[in-house]
DNA sequence: TAGGCCATCTGGTCCT
DNA sequence: AGGACCAGATGGCCTA
């Protein structure tokens, strides 16, 4: 038997075709190490240990006819994912033969191998055979449907993080991965109760993504990527002089409310818009015109939830539906009346009841009306 | 063409 | 026994 020959391979082949599966071992011996193959043949309730580097036993178990040299031409079509079963159904023992193994009573196989105890290895009939077949086939189809369910779940997700692109989809990965660093940011937004610069929260929401997809953010956020990256390379982001959030935070600005540094409205109006693609809708929505530059050869459809730099975020104009049934959103925060500032939702935060608060590692944070607020706004 | 991503099949394990 | 879930294997598709 040749040592490089990979054992998985040819178990796995094998494995599909009959249920059997090809083990390499070693076994250590006082004279040093031999190399013992193993064939194990299998079913539900089974396990029958042959040893593989006996022609007497492998002949007489399979005939022959299982060579290494024939296995690769008996490679599974996936197309044709019964194929196998027919070969398999080759091996199956009709019920006459079934009938003649059990009468045998002298505690030998066919083989004249002591039969090995346990429960004892049922027979393939043609029923059976039909059985399993089903079965196989029905548990394939839950199977593809449970996989379809997931991935319609991972496009909800998709739908909810910033970068939301029919045309671009973001990886699976990389969708787990940008949630859990936008829930992350987002957590971090309120656990200090001020809003990060721009740089900061891109960078919370890069972490660990893959270049294209950090690009693709950035772009989204339209941040200039290579000065992000350049910047995360080195360690500590920096933006000499005024950032694109400074001018972005400024322009977002629902009416009445006060910019953690103090500025009012009427202070920033005067700066000019700088209009992020994703933040296009919030600003439609704010200001109900179509703003010109929201047309991006990039992304068909900024369908992720805009990310509102007055707070948090801001309602996404899509699906309210889903949120409505699917997403707590709906339900959290449906009672708080519309287009409250912040300031005046700290004020009346005491008329407003909740079931509960918010936990941020390891903190309560009473913070649902300013949620409440800032996701209305 | 290599590598990444994905859908599907499949057998194992756990649970009801 | 059967369903849900999981992970490995495989082949197809796409892109750099």
């Amino acid at each position: 038997m040749p040592r490089d020959v990979s054992g998985r391979w040819h178990g796995y082949q094998l494995w599909q075709l009959a249920s059997v599966s090809f083990l390499l071992a070693r076994d250590k011996e006082s004279s040093g190490e031999k190399i013992c193959y193993l064939l194990i043949i299998r079913s539900k309730s089974t396990m029958l240990t042959l040893p593989f580097d006996d022609p007497a036993i492998m002949n007489s178990q399979f005939g022959g006819n299982f060579s290494r040299d024939c296995m690769g031409e008996m490679k599974v079509n996936k197309h044709e994912p019964f194929k196998k079963e027919e070969a398999l159904s080759h091996m199956m023992e009709d019920d006459d033969s079934e009938k003649e193994e059990d009468e045998r009573e002298d505690g030998q196989d066919e083989n004249g191998l002591p039969r090995r105890r346990g429960p004892r290895k049922k027979k393939m009939t043609k029923a059976r055979f039909d059985r399993v077949k089903l079965r196989r086939m029905e548990a394939n189809t839950r199977e593809r449907n449970r996989m379809h369910g997931l991935n319609n779940a991972l496009d909800s997700l998709r739908k909810v993080v910033p970068c939301y692109s029919k045309t671009q989809k973001l990886s699976k990965i990389e969708t787990l991965r940008l949630a859990k660093n936008y829930i992350w940011a987002l957590s971090e937004i309120l656990s200090m109760g001020k809003r990060p610069d721009l740089l900061t929260f891109v960078q919370t929401l890069c972490k660990g993504l893959s270049q294209p997809t950090t690009n693709l953010v950035a772009g989204c956020l339209q941040l200039n990527s290579r000065n992000f990256i350049s910047d995360q390379i080195n360690g500590e982001a920096s933006f000499s002089g005024r950032s694109p959030y400074d001018s972005m935070y400024t322009t977002y600005h629902s009416p009445g409310v006060v910019t953690p540094s103090g500025h009012s409205n009427s202070a920033i109006d005067a700066v000019k818009p700088f209009r992020p693609f994703n933040y296009c809708s919030s600003y439609e929505s704010f200001y109900e015109r179509v703003s010109p530059e929201c047309a991006s050869p990039q992304f068909d459809a900024p369908l992720s939830p805009p990310i509102n730099f007055n707070g948090i975020f801001s309602l996404k104009h899509e699906d309210p539906i889903d949120y409505g049934k699917s997403c707590h959103y709906g339900t959290r925060y449906c009672a708080v009346p519309p287009r409250t500032s912040i300031s005046q939702s700290a004020r009346g935060s005491s008329d407003l009841h909740f079931p509960y608060d918010v936990h941020l590692r390891g903190q309560f944070y009473p913070v649902q009306d300013e949620l409440n607020t800032t996701f209305h706004n």
